[in-house]
DNA sequence: AAAACGGGGAA
DNA sequence: TTCCCAGTTTT
């Protein structure tokens, strides 16, 4: 592997030949200038930012004008960007950087985080490009562009991860020609090492990076570990009616799922609906009929839902005190019932009346 | 349908 | 400190 000083000058010369060089944004690198378009940025491809930070810059030319304008106006101005909340810090920011600091934007890049909706990377960027300052980026692009570079065989969104590639950022990171690097690394990224179909044979660090010497280097990163699939459960649940076409309620423990609410008797998928149901209520089933299953989903399992529609007999026993009680089927949709019970009920009606 | 994105704010 | 969310695009 070619040493670390050999990284950048890589990066700049292919950006000499390479990278845009004409964004609105990147005449008048003012910092001001540069922090709109950062932000906006964010979370916007290019092409669709430009029509919109023209407008903006128009309309809010300068930190004093941005500072006193009505929020809905700057809002207006963000409108189809999405995100709404940068603008409002942003909007923040420009009033603080008026207030208390005199219009100026801070030297350091600490002074830079203290502003709302700028974090590390969005201010080493503006002090970089406006500024010249040293101070390295690690946006998206460019933690693809490194994750590649050195098959970094973990996650990027784990803490421990993130901050060896910070310093693997501020590694690289030259001491001239600060502002070019940091774009050439986000055209770098935007451009050739994308996520999908990277143009390896362009890279004018193909020679060293370890991804590309893999058969996929779109592996790196390494994505975020998908929480485990959610488990499938599945459970009948019975409309038992009696003679007046009342519905058999059971009021749930106050605690766990649908704590305190009222819902159908349940059983499992294997048992038989007519000896679970004989023995349970003390009474003879008249008839049983399907409804329609469905799966319902909760943030931690999927329910696969068997419905019947039953008919007892009267009941023959008495039944534990307050735990299950008759409803009739106007009244039984007034009360608190879990989603997949008020759908079995609406379900109920329509198929079987 | 799910991941990605950079920072804020809740846990 | 660590975790989760916003709102849209991309895959």
């Amino acid at each position: 592997m070619q040493p670390v000083e050999y990284f950048a000058p890589r990066v700049l010369a292919w950006f000499d030949e390479h990278g845009r060089k004409n964004l609105p944004w990147q005449d008048n690198k003012t910092p001001y200038r540069v922090w709109i378009s950062e932000i906006m940025l964010q979370q916007t491809q290019v092409t669709t930012v430009i029509p919109y930070y023209q407008k903006f810059m128009t309309s809010f030319p300068t930190v004093e004008t941005l500072a006193a304008a009505e929020q809905d106006e700057v809002l207006a101005h963000w409108s189809g960007l999405g995100y709404y909340a940068r603008a409002r810090n942003m909007h923040k920011a420009a009033k603080r950087l008026v207030d208390e600091f005199d219009s100026e934007f801070p030297q350091s890049l600490e002074g830079v985080c203290e502003l709302p909706g700028i974090g590390r990377s969005t201010a080493a960027a503006i002090l970089s490009i406006s500024r010249g300052k040293q101070t390295a980026i690690l946006d998206g692009n460019v933690k693809r562009v490194l994750a590649r570079f050195h098959a970094v065989p973990n996650w990027p969104g784990e803490k421990k991860t993130e901050q060896a590639m910070w310093h693997l950022a501020e590694a690289y990171m030259p001491s001239q020609r600060c502002g070019d690097y940091t774009q050439a690394m986000m055209d770098l990224g935007a451009t050739l090492c994308t996520r999908s179909k990277p143009q390896c044979l362009l890279c004018p660090l193909e020679a060293d990076c370890q991804a590309s010497k893999t058969p996929d280097p779109t592996q790196f990163p390494i994505r975020k570990p998908k929480k485990a699939a959610k488990p499938e459960k599945q459970i009948q649940m019975l409309v038992l009616t009696d003679d007046e076409q009342r519905i058999l309620l059971e009021k749930r423990p106050s605690t766990g799922i649908w704590g305190g609410l009222w819902s159908l008797p349940e059983l499992a998928v294997e048992e038989s609906i007519v000896l679970h149901a004989e023995q349970r209520f003390v009474t003879n089933v008249l008839s049983v009929t399907p409804l329609s299953p469905f799966r319902h989903t909760f943030s931690h399992y999927h329910l696969d839902i068997v419905p019947s529609h039953v008919k007892l007999a009267a009941l023959k026993g008495v039944m534990e005190a307050n735990k299950y009680q008759w409803f009739s089927h106007s009244d039984a949709l007034t009360l608190g019932l879990p989603t997949p019970v008020r759908r079995i009920l609406e379900q109920d009606l329509n198929e079987l009346n």
